[in-house]
RNA sequence: GCCGCCUUAGCUCAGUCGGUCAGAGCGACGCACUCGUAAUGCGUAGGUCAGGGGUUCGACUCCCCUAGGCGGCUCCA
């Protein structure tokens, strides 16, 4: 399934004239009023958007925003949420309203109410929300003339008032960003009803649509809890999510999405094809491999390893679990105890009468690969010559994730990193790190991962250990490697691990979704806490700089983020079974167990389907099993010393010659090619 | 960790009001069928209704606890 955003609309310039509302002047310059396409806000000339109602003090040249826009639909949603929260306030007339903005492909609004809301309050609100959209309301912009007012007319909602003293309260708090109070004067949305009446309204600094009939298609898809103001210690409100388009056709589209999405979840694929489970005896997120992804596992970690293999890393191993004194060292149990499993106390001794002859001591299943790696550094002198010295293990970690994150293949207690840790000089690093993103980038697309961004994690200031100098060099020398990649750079203020900053590449799927896959983190702390040194050419004893990296992050998440991106359907040298064999009937299995010898010989997992299925019955298996090259074989086959292909799209291409099929297999397979084979590109291979 | 929902055969799911409701399809197994590109037919076996406690004459059904899952929130070295 390919889902294609529509294209960006070339925006329209229209000239506003002073004392002209933004609308009439869209409306003059003939721009559309109504459908997908239709002006439902403009963008002055200071980047702001303003409702159609807005009347410039001078001409004003301003942008007009469409429906069908990614700005224009958060709009939409923005307008969908304040229906939301009438309707709300209609059927639950003790509800105290939260916030309600837009967010990716839909939008929220927090509710205070006695009880949660059932999928049959749902139901009821969207039929509401249909009823008060197709009775025609207009979205009115009104200032309060000061902030008491506000306080009065809003005495009832308790939150909002909490909002209007935090913006009126002091400069601490930035409320730019809230979309209730905003940073200029303090505003209220009336819903009008077709006789001028108020019948509805909400704190909000806009903007939003005009009327209701810009708002055509929407959703609500899920009830939720959420704190307060996003804050763990305050009470929790009741939050309606809901999606709403420019369209029934792109609402339509994006239900299509998810439904896309839950096919591909790799929890039901997981389960499919047989790959992992997580067996309820052995605990919440601890997965166990089964056989067939055991291969696709192991193939994934093959790659890698001879990929780092070539590029100089060295391999390592490190226990399970450690005296407490190594995360002392490395500051991990002073920043993350809550997240790591318990200790496990041993060794104590008591005499007969209970009292301590030896006090034992507490060892901890380790979250983290890195002071194991500091420890084999330091093993021995290490000179400059040694630099940079590149340790890599397959190091399985265990984190006491909090019961309600677990996730699937995606977040877990316990995992695989791919982890390295590269030991470098200051006048090093930076080549380093500018080689070690190509490096990485460069795998990525080896797995048929093609579209990137980069995140700067920047320090966080309520938790990093080190000194200022130390980070500003480690950023800054981040940045510049990012920046020499060409991809696009976000920020990420505060998204740092206590002992330095780091790059996170982000990786789209084919659903077009972002995951974070490998980081890259630049550490002058560590390597200060585990006194770690070389010797110079010059004899003198230097620090080096310690760089964190891993490219899949955990092996579990890879795992699951690679099913979800070919829907189970793994390029061919990743799967489990790359081709099956069918006799069309049981006479020709003879030729095709010939065939398929020589494949195996050649290193390709096949099986052969011997069964006494039907062949309709094992094509229709294999083909749900998402195997990509069916093989089969029939009289005309075994007469002309040939083979025929069936792929999973149900294309086809019959009586190839067997040593023509053999070799086309195997290179298909051994140059990793990542493409789903058809007749058309297989075909090629052939040729 | 918090809020809500969920857990019936290996899988996906029916099961009304507390009282012949232990059911289906797929899968597994057996027999027959030997077939040219997505489901051949017939039969057999499988369940302490997640586990524990309670209410009741009687619990898959109602209540409580525990485990696991799902959707969010918070968190994510």
């Amino acid at each position: 399934m390919s889902v294609s955003p529509p294209q960006a609309q070339q925006e329209s310039r229209v000239k506003v004239p002073a004392g002209t509302t933004a609308g009439d002047a869209v409306q003059q310059a003939g721009l559309p009023s109504k459908g997908p396409e239709a002006v439902v806000v403009v963008r002055d000339d200071e980047g702001q958007l303003r409702d159609l109602a807005w009347v410039p003090e001078t001409e004003t040249e301003v942008a007009a925003v469409a429906a069908d826009t990614e700005e224009g639909r958060s709009v939409i949603r923005h307008s969908t949420a304040h229906v939301l929260a009438q309707a709300v306030q209609q059927l639950f007339p003790e509800a105290k309203l939260g916030v309600g903005p837009p967010v990716k492909d839909g939008f929220y609004y927090d509710f205070d109410v006695d009880r949660p809301f059932t999928p049959e309050d749902l139901q009821a609100l969207e039929k509401r929300m249909k009823q008060l959209v197709k009775s025609g309301q207009k979205f009115r912009r009104r200032e309060y003339g000061s902030l008491d007012d506000a306080r009065a007319e809003l005495a009832s909602e308790p939150y909002k008032l909490e909002l209007v003293d935090l913006k009126s309260g002091s400069d601490e708090v930035d409320t730019s960003e809230v979309m209730e109070v905003g940073d200029g004067e303090l505003t209220v949305y009336d819903n009008i009803d077709r006789h001028g009446e108020t019948v509805w309204g909400d704190l909000c600094r806009g903007p939003h649509v005009p009327h209701t009939r810009f708002l055509p298609a929407f959703k609500l898809t899920r009830v939720a809890a959420a704190y307060w103001r996003g804050d763990q210690s305050n009470r929790q409100l009741q939050r309606i999510y809901g999606t709403a388009w420019e369209s029934k056709e792109a609402l339509d589209a994006h239900l299509e999405w998810l439904a896309e999405a839950e096919r591909r979840d790799h929890r039901r694929i997981g389960a499919e094809l047989d790959l992992f489970s997580f067996p309820e005896e052995v605990g919440s997120g601890l997965p166990v491999f089964h056989p067939k992804g055991g291969i696709i596992r192991r193939e994934l970690e093959d790659y890698s390893r001879r990929r780092h293999e070539q590029a100089g890393y060295q391999f390592v191993n490190s226990p399970h679990i450690t005296k407490s004194a190594l995360f002392e060292t490395s500051g991990h149990l002073g920043w993350y105890a809550d997240g790591m499993f318990p200790p496990m106390h041993l060794d104590e001794e008591r005499d007969e009468n209970g009292e301590l002859r030896k006090p034992g001591q507490d060892y901890y299943l380790k979250p983290m690969n890195c002071p194991f790696h500091n420890l084999i550094y330091r093993s021995r002198g290490r000179s400059y010559r040694e630099l940079p010295l590149r340790l890599f293990e397959f190091g399985s970690v265990y984190r006491y994730e909090k019961s309600g994150v677990v996730h699937g293949l995606t977040r877990v207690r316990g995992m695989t990193q791919d982890d390295a840790h590269i030991y470098c000089s200051p006048d090093q690093l930076q080549d380093e790190l500018k080689s070690l993103l190509g490096f990485v980038l460069d795998l990525l697309r080896d797995y048929g991962l093609e579209d990137f961004y980069l995140e700067l994690s920047t320090r966080n200031e309520e938790k990093y250990s080190g000194t200022d100098e130390q980070w500003q060099r480690a950023t800054d020398s981040l940045r510049e490697a990012a920046e020499s990649s060409g991809l696009e750079l976000v920020p990420d203020p505060g998204g740092a691990a206590f002992y330095g900053p780091k790059i996170s590449v982000q990786a789209k799927d084919a659903l077009g979704r972002s995951w974070q896959m490998s980081t890259i983190q630049v550490d002058y702390d560590l390597p200060e806490r585990f006194d770690l040194e070389y010797t110079a050419a010059d004899g003198s004893k230097r620090r080096p700089i310690k760089i964190h990296r891993a490219l899949f992050g955990s092996i579990e998440r890879f795992f699951g983020v690679l099913t979800e991106h070919y829907a189970g359907a793994f390029p061919a040298w990743l799967s489990p079974v790359q081709a099956v064999g069918i006799p069309i009937a049981d006479e020709h299995l003879p030729h095709l167990e010939r065939v398929f010898d020589t494949l195996r010989s050649r290193g390709l997992r096949v099986e052969l389907d011997s069964g006494d299925d039907r062949m309709q019955k094992k094509i229709r298996n294999h083909t749900t099993q998402k195997v990509p090259f069916m093989v089969l074989a029939g009289g005309k086959d075994v007469e002309a010393d040939a083979v025929s292909f069936r792929f999973r799209d149900g294309s086809q291409l019959n009586e190839v010659p067997v040593e023509q099929a053999a070799a086309a297999l195997t290179h298909w397979v051994q140059r990793r090619e990542n493409a789903s084979p058809s007749a058309e590109n297989f075909g090629a291979e052939l040729a």
